[in-house]
DNA sequence: TTTT
DNA sequence: TTTT
């Protein structure tokens, strides 16, 4: 039974190659970053869209699925939770917050057909980088802290 | 019509007296952290319960109802939508993010009951300390960058 | 402040082009019936897809969207709340149910394109007959019982 | 992966005792109503309280929790889908449709304390009567279709 | 920092 | 049929 409640529907588009891991326990995992356009009023009183980026964060079955369909462009509805994990930054000495949605199930829709561009596989070195950005080097990931498949969730 | 979809559901406990703040338009904002409990397995495959923190923010009539209802201990269910925002550090010059959940509606349910409990207007300047642990100086807060009424995005 | 909560969100295919009307107020109501797939095991163990039907009823400048682009086989997101709605059957004289799905929010999605198919303006008078199937002759709908604008519950 | 959503959250109170049966696989099943409140304009443009009635159906361990824990009055929060039965009434010769929401996760909130209420171990024997008045003799349910553990789809 |  |  339930104790409490932390749910997060999130429709929109995966903004690049997804990442795709393995935990030290053999587990698939997979991230990316996902946008989500709000029709909202700006200070003009004026409809305009604002794009929200979210974490996403997937593991197993989902992290196949994600491995074998999901790239740059797609369009996805994802059904999971808020997670912030914490770390003390080795830099600067400070407290680093990072928020992800760690997802239970996730729904293919149409958006930019599969198949089509630039990775072959779904997944390209290259994400690497471009994910660092919003994750400097002193972050740890999954992969560093060395969680197994008992650690996860759910 | 939507574009895209951003939906929060969270059940929990507030961690704090929620703190009050007004906007340079004079619209209230309710701020306060919620606690959602999770019952997970954890490295032992033994089930404990993890507690996840959110950032939980209130505009208008919602955060006049928290400002008169919602206390430390009080159990409720929030709709929302998550947003992220970030600023750079001027101590650190880093980018920093900061993920909220912005409130549509709110629903009071039992826990604690109302009424007991150390303020008395479901408000104590003291929360403004402790918030700040988590949001240090160098964080714009809504008051900051001179939110107005007609920045509210719904 | 809510008292309660009753909300829905059903992701799926139109199965019929939408019938559209109006109230006496001169508001426009779009109704259809959306299937969600399900993938679920059968009685073998064997994973077999299941369909479910849901009456979805649209109100105002979401009818008109829905008017103006909706067609079957579209795949459509919806938001909103379970209402059901009972009636003295007058020929069998026996209480009747009809649930349906009162929207609040619609994101039209890729599926089978818009501007294909049997009808030009997103409504066929055609049907109005199979959708009489599921709810026969006796039965009172919003015309019928003179909805006006100020009884929409939104 | 999923091919559809379809996704209810519902909170409110418990109309009468659950009714608790057994499959014919001994699998555990509870049924109840659940109103749900919602606060809404009427056709004077007052604000005035609907109350909404749903059909809950809980399988397996959530069952046990019901039979265990929820009475007449209790507030819950479920999460669940919505399934439509429909059967041709013997009787009438008519067809009858009956939507429910089967239960996946159910949170039991404050509301009217458990342990008091007439009956003592959270299941009356009475409620079938009741039950029975929404529910015509000549309506299957899942005993009479002989359900066995196999056919719960989740 | 909450709650059971 | 619930609840505030």
């Amino acid at each position: 039974m339930a104790k409490g409640v932390n749910k997060v529907f999130l429709l929109g588009n995966v903004g690049k190659d997804p990442e795709i891991r393995s935990t030290t326990g053999g587990m698939t995992v997979a991230s990316f970053s996902l946008a989500t356009a709000d029709r909202q009023k700006d200070a003009q009183g004026n409809w305009a869209d604002k794009t929200e980026w979210h974490n996403i964060v997937c593991f197993q079955r989902t992290a196949e699925v994600v491995r074998d369909y999901v790239k740059k462009g797609s369009q996805i509805l994802v059904e999971g939770k808020i997670q912030t994990r914490s770390w003390d930054d080795k830099t600067s000495g400070e407290k680093k917050y990072k928020t992800e949605i760690l997802v239970n199930e996730l729904t293919l829709l149409g958006g930019k057909p599969a198949g089509e561009g630039a990775s072959s596989g779904g997944y390209s070195k290259s994400n690497t980088a471009s994910y660092d950005q919003r994750a400097p080097s002193s972050q740890p990931d999954y992969a560093d802290v060395g969680i197994t498949d008992d650690d996860i969730p759910f």
